[in-house]
RNA sequence: GCCAGCGUAGCUCAGCUGGUAGAGCAACUGAUUUGUAAUCAGUAGGCCGGGGGUUCGAGUCCCUUCGCUGGCUCCA
């Protein structure tokens, strides 16, 4: 007698050992054409392994996330079996699921998207075959003997503790793999190859570069269409793509990863920046500016010079050597050194948008998202210990106000001390027991990453999550006990002694030119009228209305608006499309029943059309959205 | 930095296996005076990213270099 404990207590008794799949069929036969596999008492195991013991089981079918690891697991192996049908040549290597769907790295001549639909077609024949997934297991030394000549393979197996191994198969194809599996090839029927490229086995640049080539895979045929619908909506947002149709910036090769910003591109840019500043200057911080070129001795002194050189652009003048700063905080413990502090004066925020050039390797670069010059929206803190909890606070909450404008969310992550690391152990208790104190007190729940601080203290970061559910990480809260050393800062305390201060840093935006592409794929280019780099473009319907146009345009420009006046003699349809186009909030059409009455015509992005309104009525309007920096363009 | 793909007019793109460069939009000129997503006609515009090579002949093939894109890698 057998007793099967499910995940709701329930308890079942069976006769004799039975199979996950004989389980489900007990219960019912819609379960069991769902299941996937089962999670036996903590392992998960394929849905026909037997269950000979009182156990706790847990059926996985398409609704649990386990169950689409798995299927993608499986459609890893369909793509590799049809890869080793048309490529006989190929030697795989890793084939794991990932968080969008599944990779495998193969070893054999270069492939391109051009190829997959060969793949993809050999792939259905085999997910119509619906063959049968089996578990085998071997011992090491048989598994050896199978993968003969299967370099990739075979040094796999050396790494795996000895005792048994499994294979897993189907059909002719078999692969060294932990499992488990879907029962058979045609749970993956709802595939797609998305991209390939080059990956280094054990992203070893020394070792051979495999082709990895990338697919997904959902239970349903609509789920996986949502996500394809989801990557053609996020290229159509793409930044580069908008900021080229919106005339925001350009990329030169005169000066490869660092971005040109056009005027229109400088008004989000200022718009952005003047609300950062309002809200540092109410959060209590003070604004400081340091140069970007600074000796090399600063940089000795602050270990960028030994650590971080690579990524540090120089230049030698007048036989003095210099470093462009790839960071602002050396310059600022300048600046905090500059004069002996007292306790009263802590804490001191002091905030500085720093340009900061960092050489990054040319292939990462990407539009705003990577580049080699950028500005950091960097503050740094100093502070006594005690003061530790309430300026995390303070940071979490001035960055949720920031985020909260864009109507960002965002989630939170501590990472703690790192094997490599300086500090005693008392320093990095009161330094990370104060972030989480912080933490606790903000209330949200965060994540923690154990020993992935900075090797001079732990940090909490914040990762916002887009409109299309895409997350970026762009708020860091760091501590650093490193600096403050190299720098001797010190303050005196009511004790009249000299004290090491705690000093942060922290960003919020992280890279402004970041984050201003985030904010472009945020809002598809359809910015909040606050940000939007023209607010209203009038259109006079002919030419005889320019000049009435050009006196309307001066009223609203002097009450403090961007606008702009389209009088050329093109037709209306054209000018409102053109105007659409570039995502003007407010098209304003001008034209004798406008004049005669003095009211406008105000079409806003969705294409409704309000007449009638008086000059005052949309003035009090549009300044009152765009003082509140309401996110909605629907205003009329 | 590595691998793959790409680089043609201001923009978006065409140009088959090598035969001497093309469209739409934008620009300019003229006509049209327009009521909410493209009025019509004409004109001009390119050392086909740079350099080298193969060839009678290269946008097309080869080498090299720069840049871009997707990954990898790195990220004090």
């Amino acid at each position: 007698m057998i007793n099967i404990t499910f995940p709701d207590g329930n308890i079942k008794a069976f006769e004799n050992p039975v199979s996950g799949l004989d389980v489900a069929k007990s219960i019912s036969d819609g379960l069991a054409r769902n299941c996937v596999a089962m999670k036996l008492d903590d392992d998960l195991v394929d849905l026909d392994a037997t269950i000979d013991h009182d156990a706790k089981i847990k059926l996985i079918t398409s609704k649990d996330p386990e169950g689409l690891e798995i299927l993608r697991h499986t459609a890893a192996h369909v793509m590799a079996q049809a890869i080793l049908r048309i490529y006989p040549d190929a030697k795989l290597t890793i084939g794991p699921a990932v968080e969008d769907g599944f990779y495998y790295d193969i070893d054999m001549a270069p492939v391109s998207e051009d190829d997959f639909p060969k793949i993809e077609a050999e792939m259905k024949k085999i997910i119509k075959e619906k063959l049968p997934v089996r578990r085998r297991e071997v011992t090491k030394a048989e598994a050896l003997e199978f993968y003969k000549g299967e370099s990739y393979k075979l040094e796999m197996i050396s790494d795996l503790d000895d005792g048994t191994i499994s294979f897993y198969g189907q059909g002719e194809f078999t692969d060294l793999c932990r499992g488990p599996h879907v029962p058979h090839t045609g749970f993956t029927k709802n595939l797609k190859l998305i991209k390939v490229s080059g990956a280094y086995w054990r992203a070893d640049p020394s070792k051979p570069q495999l082709q990895r080539i990338y697919g997904t895979a959902f239970f349903t045929k609509k789920e996986l269409d949502d996500y394809l619908t989801f990557l053609e909506e996020a290229k159509k947002r793409n930044h580069r793509k908008i900021g080229q149709a919106l005339d925001l910036f350009s990329f030169h090769e005169e000066a490869p990863g660092m971005p040109f910003f056009h005027p229109k591109g400088m008004e989000i840019w200022n718009a952005l920046l003047d609300f950062w500043r309002l809200e540092h200057r109410a959060a209590g911080y003070v604004e400081s500016k340091t140069p970007i070129m600074l000796n090399r001795s600063l940089w000795e002194r602050s270990g960028h010079w030994e650590n971080y050189r690579e990524n540090m652009y120089t230049s030698a003048i007048d036989d003095i050597e210099y470093a462009i700063k790839p960071m602002n905080c050396p310059g600022g413990m300048l600046i905090y050194s500059h004069k002996p502090h007292s306790y009263r004066d802590l804490p001191l925020r002091v905030a500085e948008i720093g340009l900061v050039h960092r050489h990054e390797l040319s292939g990462v670069l990407s539009g705003l998202f990577r580049v080699r010059a950028f500005h950091q929206d960097d503050a740094h803190l100093y502070m006594t210990p005690r003061h530790i909890k309430e300026e995390i606070l303070g940071v979490l909450h001035l960055s949720e106000r920031m985020y909260g404008a864009f109507g960002l969310g965002f989630q939170l992550e501590l990472s703690t001390r790192p094997e490599k690391s300086i500090g005693t152990d008392e320093q990095w208790e009161t330094a990370t027991g104060g972030l989480a104190a912080a933490l606790d007190a903000y209330g949200q729940e965060y994540a923690l990453n154990e020993g992935d601080g900075a090797f001079y203290g732990p940090k909490i970061d914040l990762h916002i999550r887009d409109a299309l559910g895409r997350m970026w990480q762009c708020g860091t809260i760091q501590l650093d006990m490193s600096l403050p050393e190299r720098f001797n800062l010190y303050y005196i305390d009511k004790d009249n002694q000299k004290h090491r201060p705690i000093m942060i840093h922290r960003t919020i935006f992280g890279s402004i030119e970041r984050f201003l592409g985030i904010l472009i794929e945020h809002f598809a280019g359809k910015f909040p009228i606050w940000m939007a780099p023209t607010q209203a473009i009038i259109l006079p319907i002919n030419d005889d209305l320019v000049a009435y146009s050009t006196e309307v345009l001066d009223i609203l420009k002097n009450a403090g608006l961007r606008v702009e006046i389209d009088s050329r003699t093109e037709s209306l349809n054209k000018k409102v499309r053109e105007a659409q186009l570039q995502y003007i909030p407010l098209i304003l059409t001008i034209g004798g029943k406008e004049k005669e009455a003095g009211t406008l015509s105000v079409r806003t992005l969705d294409g409704n059309v309000k007449y009638g309104v008086s000059h005052q009525a949309f003035l009090d309007t549009v300044l009152s959205h765009i003082g509140n920096r309401e996110l909605s363009l629907d205003m009329f």
